[in-house]
RNA sequence: GUCCUCGUAGCUCAGCUGGAUAGAGCAUACGCCUUCUAAGCGUACGGUCAAGUGUUCGAAUCACUUCGGGGACACCA
């Protein structure tokens, strides 16, 4: 309808289609679409913008087009019957889990790394968000007709790794009465108490003489399982896992190095090898090998994202906290350097999560382990709660996040009241059978309308979430969907004494069901039948 | 200091290719269950869209400046 309009007035101007911006209104009172071109014409017309739109009234003529109002200062409101909302149903009961499944990705191929939180701890809050986000991202992205890879980098080298086997060590010799202190900037987590405790238990004080490499390789085995579990419980999963240790053993960094130096990228300075970043756009040199000859982290994951670039990807996308700020333009002269296209790579940072409570700001932190985990956090609120609680939020935005709310398991979460719509809808479907119409006549009411004009709108919200990257697109959606459901469902009788009315009903309220259950799936949100 | 990001109702947040009277939830005060789930619906209260300037027929939205919150500026990842 939206395209007819645009046609229909291009025609008229002639003028391209794709400068007619057609609305939709938020206030219905400004008929089912608008549009602003009078106002954008003024200028090329020198005309009053009221008699550009009086004009086009006059000369739009279409069957499905019942009225056409002009407003000051220009606007022309459509008002078309509702033939199409009607139609909708079957297209909606027939298509089910596919309705609003869109094709404007074009089958292009998009990777999407998330989360790739170090196997050091267990994962916290802010993880949560970016997997939420990541996942949200992947499902949206597939529904719209784009072929998406999930990928977890795992940092299972380098320093961090290094402390996580010297901290497990410590607390493992400990336990064996030898004296040893955890280093500096190792890691204190209860998890990585238990790992010790468990290893104690189990062999006693035999691996007291153990080198570093057993601590490391055993932590990072149960902390990638613990990882991986909890992800898993938060309906997160990824496509591929790449290992950095992995791309040393294929000799990528070094293969990298070579390529750098090979091309006058690189300079000795103080025993260290670092790469001119500040020519490919970066904010300042940076080190890639240490006096120590160590790589720091920066080298392999060039390596990594030349890798992955090779694999014929449109878009890679890297969802990052937002402490990680500094690294994007590090990542990127990188990239640029190996001879690739840097703005192949997007990189999304999230806002840290604020944690609340008692009023009061929490701090984080991984290193003293007093973080509320994600496992804690399913374990409170349940796993649909949690995802549509990251998913209602932008990225951007720093939220809050307020344990002692969430803990309540009450309806101040809007995922019950999504929730309680879609279950009202399937008590009703589950006592009453219904037929398929084939023509609908009796449904005439705004509060029918309104919530099957919102149905219809479905692929053009997955569009944009998908175009746009934002996932709360989804998310208030089915908010919006669920309110107008609400109101139409407490002044409207769906199961009437006339049979054809009831019929026509029950087939519309399980369009809102089917649409309610797609939105909820691209935030990894599962509906309950009853509550 | 330099860079990034955010600032919208008492609180948590929507509002995003600039549009019509800036919207929800929570909180507060009232209504609505003999009929399909009241975890719902409705009414009221609540705003200098941080401030200023500019662009425009039109700005919460775009640009610049200022103020304020958060973050980043490692031979950590």
């Amino acid at each position: 309808m939206k395209e007819k309009i645009a046609k229909l007035i291009s025609e008229i101007l002639n003028i391209d289609e794709k400068e007619i911006k057609i609305e939709i209104p938020k206030n219905n009172k400004f008929g089912d679409y608008s549009t602003n071109i009078a106002m954008q014409m003024c200028k090329i017309y020198h005309k009053n913008p009221m008699e550009i739109a009086s004009d086009l009234q006059s000369k739009i003529k279409d069957s499905d087009i019942v009225k056409i109002e002009v407003v000051n200062p220009g606007f022309i409101n459509f008002f078309v019957n509702k033939n199409y909302l009607l139609d909708n149903i079957n297209k909606v009961i027939k298509e089910q889990e596919n309705y609003g499944r869109s094709t404007i990705g074009n089958g292009q191929k998009i990777n999407l790394e998330f989360v790739s939180a170090n196997p050091t701890g267990i994962l916290h809050l802010g993880n949560a968000r970016g997997g939420a986000y990541g996942d949200n991202m992947a499902r949206i992205y597939k529904f719209a007709g784009y072929k998406v890879n999930k990928e977890y980098y795992i940092n299972d080298a380098g320093m961090q790794i290094n402390n996580l086997g010297l901290s497990l060590q410590a607390r493992y010799l400990n336990l064996c009465g030898i004296k040893k202190e955890i280093p500096l900037n190792g890691y204190h987590g209860d998890e990585i108490v238990k790992i010790a405790k468990d290893l104690y238990e189990e062999v006693g004080s035999q691996q007291k003489d153990a080198n570093v490499d057993f601590f490391k390789n055993l932590g990072i085995e149960k902390l990638l399982d613990s990882i991986f579990n909890d992800l898993k419980e938060f309906r997160v999963t990824y496509d591929t896992y790449t290992s950095e240790k992995k791309l040393y053993d294929e000799g990528l960094p070094q293969k990298t190095l070579e390529f750098l130096i090979k091309n006058s990228h690189i300079y000795e300075q103080d025993g260290a090898l670092w790469f001119k970043a500040t020519q490919f756009g970066g904010t300042r040199d940076i080190v890639l090998v240490k006096k120590d000859k160590e790589y720091t982290y920066t080298l392999p994951d060039i390596a990594h994202h030349i890798k992955t670039m090779d694999q014929g990807y449109t878009k890679l996308i890297n969802v990052l906290g937002a402490d990680h700020h500094g690294y994007i333009s590090n990542i990127k002269s990188g990239i640029s350097a190996m001879g690739y296209d840097s703005n192949k790579l997007e990189i999304k940072l999230l806002q840290l999560v604020k944690l609340i409570q008692n009023g009061q700001e929490v701090k984080m932190s991984k290193r003293t382990g007093k973080s509320v985990s994600l496992h804690e956090l399913i374990e409170k609120v349940g796993v649909n709660a949690a995802r549509y609680f990251f998913a209602m939020r932008s990225l951007d935005t720093q939220m809050d996040f307020d344990i002692d709310l969430a803990t309540k398991k009450s309806s101040e979460n809007p995922v019950y009241y999504i929730s309680y719509a879609y279950a009202r809808i399937c008590s009703i479907l589950k006592d009453n059978e219904s037929t398929n119409v084939t023509k609908y006549v009796t449904i005439n009411n705004n509060d029918a309308y309104n919530v099957l004009k919102k149905v219809f709108e479905f692929k053009s919200v997955v569009e944009n979430a998908a175009k746009k990257e934002l996932p709360h697109l989804v998310a208030t959606y089915a908010y919006d969907l669920a309110n107008l459901f609400h109101i139409y469902y407490s002044k409207n009788r769906i199961i009437t004494d006339n049979r054809e009315e009831t019929n026509e009903n029950l087939n519309m309220i399980n369009s809102v069901k089917i649409t309610l259950a797609n939105a909820l799936n691209l935030i990894g949100v599962i509906p309950p039948e009853r509550m």
